[in-house]
DNA sequence: GAAGTGACTCCTC
DNA sequence: CGAGGAGCCACTT
């Protein structure tokens, strides 16, 4: 059949699902990169979507993506649990905002 | 099939 | 450094 984003679009979904999963522990990755390694080069936005559609039980590590000015995007008062995660596993914000040269992860 | 939406990004002031 | 605006992509309604 044609389907493509009708019933369950579990093609671009579990791409950025993937790539999500591959992000190693103590490295973060902003949204812009995470949609171009999935395959969707300039659709950050999407990545985001697909995040926010994300179950809460998910183990995925959906608090190592943040923006591209190393901030976290996500309204309070996640954001202060996705920083907690953050720092938890050895990322350091510092007023804030992640150094991406140094956490930025890169394949 | 068109219009609306958003956990974005880049450029300019 | 902060605020504002236009551009983009794919999903949702």
């Amino acid at each position: 059949m044609g389907n493509k984003a009708q019933n369950h679009d579990y093609d671009a979904i579990s791409r950025i699902c993937r790539v999500l999963a591959e992000i190693p522990r103590g490295r973060v990755i902003t949204y812009g990169d995470l949609a171009e390694m999935a395959g969707f080069p300039r659709a950050a936005r999407f990545a985001g979507q697909a995040l926010r559609r994300l179950p809460q039980g998910s183990k995925l590590p959906w608090h190592r993506v943040i923006n591209a000015q190393g901030r976290i995007s996500l309204p309070e008062p996640a954001a202060q649990r996705q920083q907690e995660r953050l720092e938890r596993e050895g990322v350091v914000l510092i007023g804030g905002r992640v150094d991406l040269g140094k956490y930025r992860w890169s394949p």
